[in-house]
Parts: C-alpha cells; sequence; structure tokens
DNA sequence: TTTGATGATTGCGT
DNA sequence: ACGCAATCATCAAA
C-alpha cells in the first residue's frame, strides 16, 4: 500500500538522484547552491540534456505499463519543462557573459588606476573574488527560483485534477484521501523547507554582503579619492536583462517567497565595488540586477507538488528527506 | 533515547 | 468541499 504508492510515484527519483548525488557540475561553495543543483540536475533543467528525464514526472502518474491516456498532457508537460529548461540554460550565460564582462570592465578601471597609484595583483584578485561571489549569489537565485518553476509546474500536471489523483491512488492501491494527504502533506512541509532554506540564504546573502563591504571598504582606504572617471573606460553594458523570469512564472503563474532584501544587499555591496572602481550609475537599474522581479510577487499561494513527489517519501522503511532538502 | 520523516487527523478560513 | 496549518502517532536511523 505505502510501497506501493511510493513505486507509482517515486521509483524513477530513486534511480536518478541517488546515483546522481555527489556528480556536482561545479565545485559549490555551500551546501544550499549544492541542493540547488541537485534539484535541477534531478529534474532534468540542468546537466545534459536528457530525453525522457524529468518529463517522465509527468508519467510518473501513469507508471508502468499503464501507455498514456494523458500524453496530450504529457508533451505539455514536457514543453513546458524543456521551455523552463531553456531559460534556465539562456539566463546562466548571460550570467556567466555579464560577469565576465563586468570583470572585464573593472580589470580595466584597475589598469587605468595603475597608472596614478599602484595596485597590487592581490588587491586586483580580491575584486574578482568579490565580483565572482556575487554573481555566484544572483545564479542562486536563478537555480532556486527554476527549481519552484519545476515544482509548481510539476504540481500543475500532477495535482491538478481529480483524476490523476484517482489515478494515482487506483495504482497505487490506496486511496483518494489518502493521495490527498500525501500532496497536502508534501505541499506545507515543501514550503516550510523553503521557508528555513529562505532564511538560510538570506544569512549567507547578508554574511557575505558584509564582508564584501568590508573588503570594500578596506580597498577605499588604499584607493586614490580622485578616481580617474575616464572616458575610456566607458561604462559597463549588461547585455541582456533576464526578463525571462517572468516568463518562467507565467508559465506556472507561480508566486514565490519574499527574498529581496538579501538580493538588494548583493546588489549595494556590488555598487560599493562598482562604485571603488568609477563608476556605478550605469549599472543600477539594470534590469539584471533588480532580481526583485524573481521573487516580489508577494508569497506562495498556489500548490506545489515537491520534488519528493519523485523521492522515496513514504515508505516507512525508506523514509529520505526531499529533493528540495 | 533522541531526532527526523511521514501519514493521518482536526480545526479554520474561503 | 477544499486547501492550509498545526498537531499527533508511528517508525527508523543515529
Amino acid at each position: 500500500m505505502k510501497p506501493a504508492l511510493f513505486s507509482v510515484l517515486c521509483e524513477i527519483k530513486e534511480k536518478t538522484v541517488l546515483s546522481i548525488r555527489g556528480i556536482q557540475e561545479e565545485d559549490p561553495p555551500d551546501a544550499q547552491l549544492m541542493r540547488l543543483d541537485n534539484m535541477l540536475l534531478a529534474e532534468g533543467v540542468s546537466g545534459p540534456e536528457k530525453r525522457g528525464r524529468g518529463a517522465p514526472m509527468a508519467v510518473a502518474a501513469t507508471p508502468g505499463g499503464c501507455p498514456n491516456d494523458n500524453s496530450i498532457e504529457h508533451s505539455d508537460y514536457r514543453a513546458k519543462l524543456s521551455q523552463i529548461r531553456q531559460i534556465y540554460h539562456s539566463e546562466l550565460e548571460k550570467y556567466e557573459q555579464a560577469c565576465s564582462e563586468f570583470t572585464t570592465h573593472v580589470m580595466n578601471l584597475l589598469r587605468e588606476q595603475s597608472r596614478t597609484r599602484p595596485i597590487s595583483p592581490k588587491e586586483i584578485e580580491r575584486m574578482v573574488n568579490i565580483i565572482h561571489g556575487k554573481f555566484s549569489t544572483i545564479q542562486m537565485q536563478l537555480k532556486q527560483s527554476t527549481c519552484e518553476a519545476v515544482m509548481i509546474l510539476r504540481s500543475r500536471f500532477l495535482d491538478a485534477s481529480e483524476e490523476a489523483k484517482e489515478e494515482l491512488a487506483k495504482k497505487g492501491g490506496i486511496t483518494v484521501s489518502q493521495v490527498s494527504n500525501w500532496f497536502g502533506n508534501k505541499r506545507i512541509r515543501y514550503k516550510k523547507n523553503m521557508g528555513k532554506f529562505q532564511e538560510e540564504a538570506n544569512i549567507y546573502a547578508a554574511k557575505t554582503a558584509v564582508d564584501a563591504t568590508n573588503v570594500v571598504a578596506q580597498g577605499n582606504q588604499a584607493n586614490s579619492p580622485s578616481t580617474p572617471n575616464s572616458a575610456s573606460s566607458g561604462s559597463f553594458k549588461m547585455t541582456n536583462s533576464g526578463d525571462s523570469f517572468i516568463n518562467l512564472q507565467s508559465l506556472t503563474s507561480y508566486q514565490s517567497s519574499p527574498v529581496g532584501g538579501s538580493v538588494q544587499s548583493q546588489m549595494d555591496s556590488l555598487h560599493h565595488v562598482i562604485h571603488q572602481t568609477g563608476r556605478y550609475d550605469t549599472i543600477v537599474g539594470n534590469p539584471l540586477y533588480t532580481t526583485q522581479r524573481i521573487d516580489a510577487n508577494g508569497s506562495w499561494q498556489d500548490a506545489t507538488t515537491p520534488s519528493s513527489i519523485t523521492s522515496p517519501a513514504g515508505d516507512p522503511g525508506s523514509v529520505h528527506s526531499d529533493a528540495s532538502n
């Protein structure tokens, strides 16, 4: 009965998440980022394109031997997931490009400054590290938003209709109310976990912002007060806006929890860095930095099927945490 | 024994 | 009727 529900809901995750563990694409600076990366990998958003990964989640409603009666929805799900995937990669690329451009910009400014004052390689390195740190944080927001979008999308397709519940109940040999309980518990617990995660992320962001500000403050002491504001250094232009987040949200009509404060602190410290190197006005107001859009929509309002839908979650024998943990 | 995860129940608001 | 949030009971792992 419960194990049956598992096999219906979770079999794929067992094969994927477990095998994915420990295979991060990059070297995650902290556990949260690692979790997000794992989730994105498990959902088939990041990592190599695998046909059939991610999409099977939708098929989970009619698994094994039951060739889809809802193939339309499934292809729809696949299409939307693919859209999310596209947006994610496009945004990620933009961020990386922006990071590299901005780093170059700052390096140029420093080079100019080096004509009027000595600039140590250490100082340059410190600047670059700060910038990269900030962009990493922004990337983390992107990853988080993407994870949430996938969760919502899934919930739309899995939890949207009574038929799906009945199907699940039938397949699992349990009652519809048990399925409802399962989803209900998952929703509330996922939300709670996300809340916790958000808190941690805020603390982390605040801490890095303070660190960066301190570093910059030190740098300012060393800096000449008359920083050359040359035309040649010009203004730093971001090449994109990151507006795709709106698309991500419109995909799922998702409204996430507010975390703007932490992001704002990232921006503030970034501004510090920019200011130190000469100009910051051009970056202010750039859509890329108005990351509040990611999260300025208020609170959760809709069902969010947790990633653990695909993980061993109900079996008393194989209790495990959500992938969102 | 404690802790964490999970399923189920209950009360409340819409 | 439905979903949400709080809570309880149970089980397994630490």
